[in-house]
DNA sequence: CCATTAATAAACACGCTGTAGTATAATAGA
DNA sequence: TCTATTATACTACAGCGTGTTTATTAATGG
């Protein structure tokens, strides 16, 4: 059940970032941390208040008490304030997916209506604690190139899993359906469910969406609608 | 089989526009219609060139070798001349499905490697035939309620398509699986692989495609992944 | 052919961006 | 506590894209 050997807890591995290395950083003067800090919750709250589009430079710096200017002795432009950002959320969650034993990845193919495994509920409770950011992510705001990357990561996580599970369980995809065809349809509907979720304001618990996914995914149609033979 | 009587053939009707109500429209200035046309290619070969948000009207003008300010006599801004364009194709595809009969959308609940019902072949057809302009929509470019309503639409009708089906069969859904859950997830599940398609340059031709999503959706993974029991 | 309507070109006010230079304040380290 | 360092403030400026106005020219439909 619970042994997990050091090879097994690697399963994430290629997607770790190169560790934060050692301590938070060298010694960050304290009105940089308080600046930047200002400026990413301003920015969001206006993003959320109007949209991305229409923030500008100026309004950010108002309502973060501070002066125009010095947005650009930390960021380029708009889109460099949200790229550090997004960018520490997700390494965050590949982070602690990457920590995961295996035996948290194990889907129960038989009776899927019991609570999902970790590696499925975990995705769900992220995007939950850090509902706002997301928002931002998955509605597109900012450069595609976001999405696009959170989007590649899942589909190679999956990818991983899939294969790992294949071989465990000495099974085979079905000859007429790619590979890659398959993870892009997990990883896109997963993605797309998670993003309608959030735009309702979350109606369902994590918990509750990690299972409901796992057994239409697991199960597919001709079981959910009720047809087993 | 092919027995489509008047009731089951508006199966999609609260989706038809007002019909293109008579004729094109009423004696459409010669010049309009070699601007606006001129407009659109010249915007559209820049959106793929080099993103919707670095077009610059200027340059749309330029390209199609019309003065700018003749822009402002067509359209409001760019959002405007996207939104015609768009608006126009989304209501074509959804034209052709309300005009497909009931037997178009039965799925094989059983045989599901066969080729995959119209109903769910169209769109992928669709998308091939006008690739550019469904790249930009999905891509997010533009603003993202276009893409939120194309999804729209695709919930509603699946959802339609649902109810039928369950009504007919007798079958009903799973009593843990909110309806609403299972409809966007559907329509998220397509919706992303189409993208992904897409993306790819579709490496697979829309019959193809169709057979694919059918089997997944369907199917499940756990059927995919071969393990039968 | 002529009245109508579309397209042009130049000019303008406006708002946002990104950069420079100088002055002021807060901080870290001794 | 003192001092050198460094972040921030303030002002000014050039550049660019937008959207509107006006007078003028060209194409169109009947």
């Amino acid at each position: 059940m619970s042994t997990t050997n050091s090879a097994e807890r690697s399963l994430l591995n290629n997607f770790r970032k190169s560790s934060k290395s050692g301590s938070k950083e060298r010694k960050v003067d304290r009105r940089v941390f308080r600046t930047r800090r200002a400026l990413r919750e301003a920015f969001f709250a206006l993003i959320l208040e109007k949209g991305y589009e229409a923030v500008t430079i100026e309004e950010i710096t108002n309502r973060a008490d501070l002066g125009r200017t010095t947005f650009y002795l930390h960021y380029r432009d708009k889109e460099d304030l949200l790229m550090e950002s997004i960018g520490e959320l997700v390494d965050d969650l590949v982070e602690r997916m990457s920590h995961l034993p295996l035996g948290d990845w194990k889907i129960d193919l038989n009776f899927s209506n019991s609570q999902a495994p970790p590696a499925i509920t975990l995705p769900f409770q992220h995007v939950a604690q850090n509902a706002q950011l997301y928002r931002i992510i998955l509605r597109g705001e900012g450069n595609f190139s976001i999405t696009a990357r959170l989007r590649e990561i899942i589909v190679q996580a999956s990818g991983e899993i899939i294969q790992v599970m294949l071989k465990k369980e000495k099974l085979a995809i079905n000859p007429q359906l790619p590979l890659e065809v398959f993870m892009n349809y997990l990883a896109a509907s997963w993605l797309g469910l998670i993003t309608w979720w959030l735009e309702k304001e979350m109606p369902y618990t994590p918990e509750q969406m990690a299972t409901m996914f796992q057994m239409m995914f697991i199960r597919g149609a001709r079981d959910v609608l009720g047809l087993t033979s």
